[in-house]
DNA sequence: CTGTTAGCGCTTTCAT
DNA sequence: ATGAAAGCGCTAACAG
């Protein structure tokens, strides 16, 4: 490992470290000369400074956590991305992990970047309400939640939302024609919570029941699907609209009715939600809810900062307005 | 932030520090009802370990840095899911952060890397030589390279072996009727060159030229390359092949071609590299070379552990072996 | 402007 | 089994 420490160059330029380690981090108040000698004999000798030390010492580290639920998955990517860019402008670097959905990972990550003394958090939690934003709280380390809407009032969010999403959803399928619609849900997240609320509000209760499959998180599980919905809902004769409350297992789902060859939009029409990436370049581009997903991590990202600047600043709260994208999946 | 530190709870147990230490680090070391007081009193206070502290002291950090070259890139994502698969069940931590193929960032992350004393390093380089990698070796930390076969022949790395997987595409592309066959590249990278010497090795140059279009590096990069297709090539009225270097890229070429009703595969062909997740689902199901990507981070995971563990074991070499997967975009 | 000194929180001999 | 003390590399008063 490298073994070069101030201490080491201190002597071969003849000073003390605590010159050096003023031209790391005063360099203005150190002599022109000698600056430039110490800086020379970094260069040479191939210093890096540790920043455990620096951290230990009381230096900030410049290192922000941020914690997501999955990284295969395009919406928890654009959101990184979008942090990723501002925190670079801003000379800050982001340690990027993954929850998997599973609270007690989610807890031992955020533990681990306290423990390594990010200057500050950005998480997307599991739940609203959670071990994990306690500790948090608790520890007095500035955090943003993303994509989540905190009770506690004095927590900073950036989410969408997802009531009012919902509720486009149900308008939009209300002016289809139909001989039923069908409801599939996913992980059970506060955010498909409120999408599913916003879409029962609005929803035209007269036209017949609508029938919820839950528990359909991934995009495997969408495609499995499929086969019971034919045999117990008769999708393939009779007219049906699906809304899907998470783009990525709506994939699944045309992906094998595709293979089927049932005719979408003609036969079954498919909503879905998120609007990621995929959803326009995919084999039949999907209507959907669209989330500014990219500004969500940029907001957060800038506001964890101000939080930063000033620790005592009032809790920022972001509700991003939805919008509701028609594309061929659906008539 | 969190004040709790060793000392505190040693005072509340009554003991020294030294042996609050040891029931962090050596469990067995202490009398199980001292140990079992301290533990509890751990709880109750909230106390989370300082790892810059512990790291300083010499602990090893149980983190690992990755450096990948983009994040909304699947190919990239699956190599980090590859690496945080096998890092979690060793119970290490996986730092990621992006290059943006710029390799000043690469070096500035690495370098941040090392000085926040990870442990190992997991890289894949925008260039096979490279001070970044200089500086790895001359730090004499552990690091594995990934999509990348390095000159110097005492650095591990896992790789795919792209001159095959272009001699693959090549042989494909042999057997199919066209008129012209275009190659399309990308970013300059070391697997870019080798696919393309591997598919200049076989490719049948009896049939005509074989024209090229380097640069195209983005998803809009390919798109905005066709209408360029269409007049300098007319590739609406001459039946055509195209050889793209990356899924990516290829996705936006058929996305355009599709906008503009370009028969896929009767008119055009089209051939990618990369097999991304994506490359199945989009629109029209892409022929491409397959790479096992998730192994390679897989693979590389677990040579960089090995490395850690035994640090003068032989250098990794692992080359992966390419698949030719044929979809619907070609004919 | 520069050197001296005292920590930051934890691990690790070395005694006891 | 436990405590005392030194030290990891760096920063931050405090003197000069």
């Amino acid at each position: 490992m490298n073994k070069v420490t101030i201490m080491d160059i201190a002597k071969a330029a003849g000073v003390s470290k605590s010159t050096v380690s003023r031209v790391l981090s005063r360099p203005d108040m150190v002599n022109s000369k000698t600056r430039n000698r110490v800086l020379e004999l970094m260069k040479q000798m191939d210093y890096i400074p540790n920043q455990l030390a620096q951290g230990l010492a009381g230096t900030p580290t410049r290192n922000i956590g941020v914690v997501i639920d999955e990284l295969s998955n395009f919406f928890f990517i654009e959101i990184a991305e979008g942090v990723d860019w501002v925190l670079n402008t801003q000379n800050y670097s982001m340690q990027l992990s993954s929850s998997r959905w599973v609270e007690e990972r989610e807890f031992l990550l955020v533990r681990s970047l306290i423990s390594s003394r990010v200057d500050g958090i950005l998480l997307a939690p599991v739940l609203p309400e959670s071990p994990t934003i306690r500790l948090l709280k608790h520890a007095g380390i500035p955090f943003v939640l993303m994509n989540c809407i905190p009770e506690d009032e004095e927590i900073s969010y950036v989410s969408c939302d997802n009531v009012k999403g919902g509720e486009l959803a149900a308008h939009y399928i209300n002016s289809l024609e139909k001989e039923q619609t069908i409801l599939i849900t996913g992980f059970e997240h506060q955010s498909m919570g409120d999408r599913v609320d916003g879409f029962y509000n609005c929803v035209d209760h007269s036209k017949g029941d609508i029938k919820r499959y839950r528990g359909v998180k991934t995009f495997e599980d969408g495609y499995d699907l499929v086969p019971i919905l034919l045999s117990r809902d008769e999708i393939e004769r009779k007219k049906s609209v699906l809304f899907i409350t998470n783009d990525n297992v709506a994939l699944g789902v045309m992906e094998h009715l595709v293979a089927l060859s049932i005719p979408i939009p003609e036969q079954v029409s498919v909503v879905g939600y998120d609007n990621i990436r995929l959803s326009s370049l995919c084999r039949i581009p999907l209507t959907t809810v669209s989330q500014s997903i990219r500004d969500m991590g940029r907001i957060a990202a800038m506001e964890l900062l101000d939080l930063m600047a000033s620790p005592d600043s009032k809790p920022k709260r972001h509700l991003l307005a939805p919008e509701f994208v028609v594309r061929s999946s659906s008539v």
